[in-house]
RNA sequence: GCGUCGGUACUCAAGUGGUCAACGAGGGGAGACUGUAAAUCUCCUGACUUCGGUCUUCGAAAGUUCGAAUCUUUCCCGGCGCACCA
């Protein structure tokens, strides 16, 4: 791939949205190292695919020479978000801070060359802050900008709390741009407004604007969007197994999505795949290969391999997986899965023997339904739901 | 500060003296089916149970009543309006 279609593809692939939309082409044909803002939040330490999007698009950026400048918010993970609901507890110590930040950045060291990348903490500059300079931001924008966002609007209308703070938070985000001498930031179309703010701030003081590039987000496993607070999330911290099946759990019309956003493969890939799926191809096919593609990017591709058996071999064949969480105990089967939390109460585990949920696995692929909520547990295999496995040992 | 409306299970959201462990939706679980942990359909989703029941829940506490999520009082929290202030 020569440099110009490289960059093409940085602006056009999985882009909502480029604003100013020729300048920023512009600026990378000319080849100058620019300097690439992204937003870290120390309070969900754990990557999911749909922030990973982000962090191939820096990848992409960093591997045509650009420097990579990463913001972390501890400023306001440590003052404590109020953005969603009423949490105003988060209020993260120093020490959850950091922890946080070495899981993540260990998460994203599997996709970037972190050693290159310019780390800042926007305490550094936020703390420092007078007042006489906050009010002095705040006079940048006027107030019916900021209540006139979407969410904020959907909020004020529904009669939702909305805290003052909260409206100060693009600003932050804005002058950390001023401050880092950003050329480029790189967020969600949910950053836009964030994006924008240091846009205006940075004209403010006098310097020149930085072009923003917004990523469409991705759908996660219950098709809403993918995001830490709902729990739809794939986790780069998954284990190659749990990727691949959370993937194959996807909807099929989000395939495409996935190939397109999730993975790196060429374009021509992508829409290969689109024209399969067309063709009538099953989907499952074409989703095993698009599970097999995402789980190598971060597990490699013979982890890859084996976890697509291992997939196969237990719901298609439906043999039993080789990595059976084993556990010892004596007694009543149901209270022993109760204590070890399998099942949540008592009444759960009637619940799913009396639906016929629960089976025992003998040798030769036979299976015992259990219909007794009293039995004895006995040393075997058993199976609770489809994905369920005990091993019951002396 | 005054007035007013509201706080219901994982989330949203009905219920406004007994038929309420509490409608519905989402989420979660199970079964059937299949092309997969997809889609679709059906069921379940407070806990304990010797399956007869029992116990604990509707912001908190106290009260009225044979009986309260529903009524009263106080308190805590939130929205909105007004006032006050700048």
């Amino acid at each position: 791939m020569t440099n110009e279609e490289k960059i093409e593809e940085i602006l056009t692939r999985g882009v909502a949205e480029v604003i100013p939309t020729d300048k920023l082409r512009a600026k990378l044909l000319e080849g100058k190292p620019l300097r690439i803002k992204f937003g870290v939040d120390p309070t969900s330490p754990s990557l999911h695919l749909g922030r990973a999007t982000a962090i191939w698009k820096l990848r992409a950026f960093q591997d045509l020479g650009h420097t990579i400048v990463f913001i972390i918010g501890d400023f306001t993970g440590v003052i404590g978000d109020t953005s969603d609901k009423e949490s105003e507890r988060p209020m993260l110590t120093r020490e959850t801070v950091e922890q946080n930040l070495s899981t993540y950045f260990e998460q994203a060291g599997k996709i970037l060359d972190m050693s290159k990348v310019e780390k800042h903490r926007n305490t550094e500059w936020l703390e420092k802050l007078t007042y006489r300079q906050i009010t002095e931001q705040a006079d940048v924008f006027s107030l019916a900008d900021f209540i006139s966002r979407e969410n904020i609007k959907k909020r004020l209308d529904e009669g939702k709390r909305v805290s003052l703070r909260e409206l100060l938070y693009p600003l932050m985000q804005g002058y950390d741009s001023v401050e880092v001498n950003a050329d480029v930031e790189i967020g969600g179309t949910d950053q836009k407004f964030n994006m924008l703010a240091g846009r205006k701030l940075q004209e403010h003081f006098k310097k020149e604007a930085q072009s923003i590039l917004m990523l469409d987000l991705i759908e996660g496993l219950d098709g809403r969007k993918m995001s830490s607070s709902w729990g739809n999330t794939i986790n780069l911290t998954d284990t190659a197994n749990d990727m691949f099946g959370k993937v194959m759990s996807l909807r099929d019309e989000l395939i495409v999505k996935y190939f397109k956003y999730a993975t790196r493969v060429p374009v021509q890939k992508v829409s290969d795949a689109q024209t399969a799926l067309e063709r009538g191809e099953n989907p499952r096919d074409v989703k095993l290969d698009l599970a097999e593609e995402i789980v190598s990017m971060y597990h490699g591709s013979d982890v890859a391999v084996q976890a697509r058996e291992s997939f196969l071999s237990t719901f298609q064949k439906k043999e039993i997986p080789d990595d059976i969480e084993e556990i010892k105990g004596e007694g009543k089967l149901g209270e022993l899965l109760k204590s070890k939390e399998i099942v949540s109460s008592m009444t759960d585990w009637r619940r799913l023997v009396g639906e016929g949920a629960v089976k025992r696995l003998e040798k030769g692929g036979v299976e015992e339904k259990i219909t007794d909520d009293t039995v004895l547990a006995t040393p075997g295999v058993y199976k609770i739901g489809k994905r369920r496995f005990v091993k019951i040992v002396e």
